[in-house]
Parts: structure tokens; C-alpha cells; sequence
DNA sequence: CAAGTGATTAGC
DNA sequence: CTAATCACTTGC
């Protein structure tokens, strides 16, 4: 549903910028289809999957997903509503932790497939929520009037 | 609105 | 080594 682009070594906002390439940036260097996954504020995991081929380091950070199955199971990890809303939320309601960082999005425990395909004009564009480069660069990607986008 | 929380990073 | 930062969430 939402979806914000983080476009590699030229973006002031990618963890990668000016080819940054430390052990928590390494799963950006390789395959498109890549989990990559980060701690932030010391409670908080974050689901990314790798866009550009190996040694391109640029990635989309999932921010919300409608939830359409496993509603029992979300609520218990999350405890309450929203359940996908918002990139840390989602990570919690689908048990995504560091130990998936670096696996396949396409053939792994955790994927990401073809879902129903947005009609032309049904997905927007705005500025990135949270950060503080680059905040003019519309690449917040998400559902227009979807009850499941963070914001 | 501010606090919580600890990994990560740059800079000595 | 130290200190600043942080692609967030919750509760006031």
C-alpha cells in the first residue's frame, strides 16, 4: 500500500550515501530481491527489498500493507491496531527481525509477489516521512484514499 | 507534543 | 574511545 524509495550512493537519505558500505549497510550491495533489514531507535525493525542489481546500493522500504490473512497471530505480536501501518508496525504484526536480514524476498521464508495490479493514477507521490535530506524528493509511493497507508 | 531505546556511525 | 544521530511508535 506505501512504499518510500531510498535510491542509492546520490541520495542524502540512503544509508548507502557515498557508497557507505559498512556490515549494516552490506545486504544494500547485493541482489535486487534482497531483504534488507535495520534496527532503528532502539526498539524498532524496518523491512526493505534491494531494487538494483548487485553493487547498486538502492532500496524501498515497505511502510504499510493491507492485512488480508493471519489476524490472530498479528494481533497477538502487535497487541492492537493498526496492524501494517507503518513500517515498524508491519515488521512487528509479520515477526520480521534482524534474523531475515540479507534472505530472498522471491524464493524465502518472507516474500514478496504479484498482487492485484493499481489501475492507472491510482498511486501517488509525496515526500518521505522522517527524514531531514532530501525531504523535497517525492518518493513516497502509495495508494491514493487507502485506509492502510501510515499517513 | 516529547520520551523511550540501543545499534550505528563519524570523529578523535 | 566518545558523542551524535536515527527511514519510529506510543502516550500524554
Amino acid at each position: 500500500m506505501e512504499v518510500e524509495a531510498y535510491v542509492g550512493p546520490q541520495d542524502p537519505a540512503c544509508h548507502a550515501y557515498g557508497h557507505r558500505r559498512t556490515a549494516r549497510t552490506e545486504p544494500l550491495y547485493g541482489e535486487p530481491g534482497t531483504a534488507y533489514i535495520y534496527f532503528t531507535y532502539g526498539m524498532h525493525w524496518c523491512l526493505n527489498a534491494v531494487t538494483e542489481p548487485r553493487d547498486f546500493p538502492a532500496a524501498v522500504l515497505i511502510r504499510a500493507l493491507e492485512p488480508i490473512a493471519g489476524f490472530e497471530t498479528m494481533r497477538q505480536r502487535r497487541g492492537k491496531a493498526p496492524l501494517c501501518s507503518g513500517p515498524a508496525r508491519l515488521c512487528e504484526a509479520l515477526g520480521v527481525t534482524g534474523r531475515l536480514n540479507g534472505s530472498s524476498l522471491q524464493r524465502g521464508t518472507l516474500r514478496i509477489v504479484q498482487g492485484k495490479k493499481p489501475k492507472p493514477g491510482d498511486i501517488v507521490t509525496g515526500p518521505r516521512i522522517g527524514i531531514t535530506q532530501a525531504i523535497d524528493w517525492p518518493l513516497r509511493f502509495y495508494l491514493k484514499d487507502s485506509p492502510w497507508v501510515s499517513r
